[in-house]
This record gives structure tokens, C-alpha cells and sequence, in this order.
DNA sequence: CCGTGGTACTTTGCAATGGAAAGTACACTT
DNA sequence: AAGTGTACTTTCCATTGCAAAGTACCACGG
């Protein structure tokens, strides 16, 4: 449908699908943890996992949460307050767009980099 | 064994490689640019290329030239004033691995969406 | 029972900064 | 010479990332 195929174009590399909202170093790092953990993951866990301070972590959060991204359930581990947090099917789905706009980040520049590879290089998929 | 690249501490989604100066929205695409046009790009050319106001582009050069990653050299085309970017070998490396950051994200993220594809799925090189 | 400490977050406040608008400088046209 | 256009630069402001302080609750020792 609306599949931006902007390998051309003026504006090739505008990458304006690179959602603030995620395009966040810490945000991303927390979408990509609760990706990869579809059943949710404790605050504590999320706050190690993505080594953050508490009051960052809550901020994100939130800010996620009002995006619609994550889902934050309050409940009690024990009689332990425990916040779990999930990511929604629409932030599935806007973490997908954005990843996409990623990979073409990566493809972009690996392929420049492949050409002129410089003095480093960069493992690549089509490499193999 | 598994992928030694992979971090598997307790900060496995931190990505702290993910360099300030270049993930930001603006200046990665940039950096994309010069990456791909190694001989350097007009400061106009970036514009278009790039999608950014002139002030926009103005102020992230001056940050990525302060941090090293690109030169900056004043010229003329004919006899109007043409600003020439260009990336430097240091910030070739940091794009690079910066890159290789990315590509993390991408690998971690693209793995577990695989693995429970939900309602869409990512193009994936080592799919097909 | 009361205080001390610990865990689990939330709120507040500041300093940084991304981005638009306004400004500067120069060349070309009329 | 005045006006228009190109090529940037500077300024200003709203946003926001981040850390420190704050809140709430439970466990434990005296």
C-alpha cells in the first residue's frame, strides 16, 4: 500500500520515518526489550535491562504509554507493588515501521561502506 | 556457543554504542549522506537530500563538525559561496560503529518479531 | 510499637538542544 | 542602484532528557 520505496528521490535520505517517539535511545531500548518479551516485563527488569535510572525509566514510560506503545498494568508481586509492562499491537506495529526505516539506515550505509571499505568494515548480511 | 556478538549481560538492551552526536534524526541522515558520497556533498545538496531548513542543517554541521566527524571546507562554485562536507576518516569509524549498534537493534528486534510474527513482518535478508 | 532501612516507583526542576524564523552577506539582474 | 535570489548563520523558544529529591509501602530490630 503506502510502501515509502524512497531508494530515490530528492530526499533519499530524509528518513522521515524515523519516529521521534521511538527513535530514542532509551525508548528504543525499552520498545526492543519488550519486543523481545512479548509477555511483559517488570519494571525492575526493564530498568536493568536497559540500564536506566528509576526516574528515567518512569518517564519513558510514560511517554510510551501516552503514545499508545506500551501497556502498564499495576499489580503486586507478593505485596510488592509491580509495575508490568507490555507492548501494545499498534506499538508492535509502529516499532515494526520503524525498525524498517532502520534496516534501510543500515542497508544505505553498508553498502557505501562495502564499496569503500576504508579501514574498517562492517559485517553484512548479503555478505555471505 | 551462542552469537558472541550479542551481548548477553545484565544490560543486554542498553546499546550504549548508540552515540548522542549521531542518532539523532537529522544528523544520521547526514552522516548517511556523506557516507554514501564520500567525496563530499554541498551544504545545498545535504539540504535537499536530507530534507532539512537551511538553519536546521547549519546548526547539526557545526555540532558533527565540532565532534570531529566531518570537515568542513569554504569554496567557491564559480563566484558564489559553496560549503563542501565531507566525513573524516574518525567519523567514518564512529558511523561505523555506530552502525554496528544499529544492526544489533535490528538483528535482536527482527528475531523476536520473527519468532512470533504477530500482524506484520519485517523483510528480512537472511529470510530469504 | 516505633523507628530505620530498603524496595518500588513518581514528581520536580534544570540544563541541553532541536528546529523555525529572522538575520547577514554577497552576486546577479534590470 | 535597487531589488531579487542564493547561501548560509544566528537567535530564540518550546521541548525534553535526565537526575535528584520525594512518596508510599513493607520488613525488621529494639
Amino acid at each position: 500500500m503506502n510502501q515509502p520505496r524512497r531508494q530515490r528521490g530528492p530526499h533519499r535520505f530524509a528518513y522521515d520515518g524515523l519516529d521521534r517517539v521511538i527513535h530514542e535511545h532509551a525508548r528504543l531500548s525499552v520498545l526492543t526489550s519488550l519486543v523481545t518479551h512479548p509477555k511483559g516485563l517488570a519494571f525492575a527488569d526493564l530498568k536493568n535491562l536497559c540500564a536506566l535510572t528509576d526516574g528515567n525509566l518512569s518517564r519513558h514510560l510514560q511517554v510510551l504509554e501516552q503514545a499508545k506503545l506500551v501497556s502498564i498494568s499495576k499489580g503486586f508481586e507478593g505485596n510488592r507493588p509491580q509495575t508490568l509492562c507490555r507492548i501494545t499491537p499498534a506499538g508492535r506495529k509502529r516499532y515494526i515501521e520503524y525498525l524498517t526505516v532502520l534496516e534501510q539506515v543500515v542497508l544505505d550505509a553498508a553498502s557505501a561502506i562495502k564499496s569503500d571499505p576504508g579501514d574498517e568494515r562492517l559485517g553484512d548480511p548479503a555478505d555471505a
